[in-house]
DNA sequence: AAAGGATACAACCGCCCCACA
DNA sequence: GTGTGGGGCGGTTGTATCCTT
């Protein structure tokens, strides 16, 4: 049996105070990254390491890029998320300056509805799989039923299927046997008609006109 | 102005991978 | 080859804030 990566009594839970935030800052600074499991004692924090660590990677570390997304950051997401599924730190790993955590939080709270609005099933990126006016499902608003997302259980054979051949190179990059790869992705987009969905991305605020909810493209968005 | 619903996002949980002994 | 521990990852939850009625 594995023991738990930390002992959670009298360890903190939560938002993160301005405090902690600053000793883990400081011990940081000093030590470098790393050992996290000994981190949180040596920093006088009562936290568990692991919650050090994401708390260090998603907000407090110098280089991250906070604020919204810009428009090519969100397109090269889609594309990402087209070609890698839900990895999301291999896509963040190509997005300067934006975390794993932040991605995804992105990608489930504004692509994906996004997506769904234009009827685009976001799991795989193709056309009609999601009627354009979803019913309403009773569940709770956090549920993944509620975007349209049902439970499955973790790495399924199915997501590592939808995996491409360039996701694993990818992951051969990660692993180090790779020492450079250029995927060569560009912003653009293919032309008619998948360039009207473009447009309508970039138009889509928030509000769709009732022309646009009745348009329906025939062929698969992003890649063919 | 208040209540309820919807949304955004920070944080936690638990599984998996990998290095190392 | 196998077991173990540390770190990383993706899924999920909790809650604060915003929006609508």
């Amino acid at each position: 049996m594995r023991k738990p990566c930390c002992d959670k009594q009298g360890t903190n839970k939560g938002a993160w105070s301005k405090q902690e935030d600053q000793k883990l800052i400081d011990y940081i600074r000093i030590h470098g990254e790393g050992c996290w499991r000994s981190l949180p004692k040596a920093a006088g924090l009562h936290r568990c390491g692991k919650s050090c660590r994401l708390r260090w990677i998603n907000y407090l570390r110098p280089d991250i890029k906070r604020g919204n997304f810009a428009q090519d950051e969100e397109d090269l997401i889609i594309k990402l998320h087209a070609l890698l599924g839900n990895r999301w730190s291999l896509i963040a790993g190509r997005l300067p300056g934006r975390t794993d955590n932040e991605v995804k939080n992105y990608w489930n709270s504004h692509i994906k509805r996004k997506l769904i609005k234009l009827g685009i099933d976001p799991n795989n990126h193709k056309l009609s799989q999601y009627p354009l006016r979803p019913q309403p499902q009773h569940v709770s608003p956090s549920s993944p039923a509620s975007l349209n997302v049902a439970r499955k259980p973790r790495r399924s054979s199915v997501d590592k299927d939808r995996v491409s051949d360039a996701a694993s190179c990818l992951d051969d990059e990660r692993s180090g046997r790779v020492s450079k790869l250029d995927l060569g992705l560009t912003i653009a987009f293919p032309t008619t008609p998948t360039n009207h969905i473009e447009e309508k991305q970039q138009n889509t605020a928030s509000i769709m006109t009732s022309e646009e909810e009745n348009y329906t493209a025939p062929t698969l968005l992003l890649f063919r």
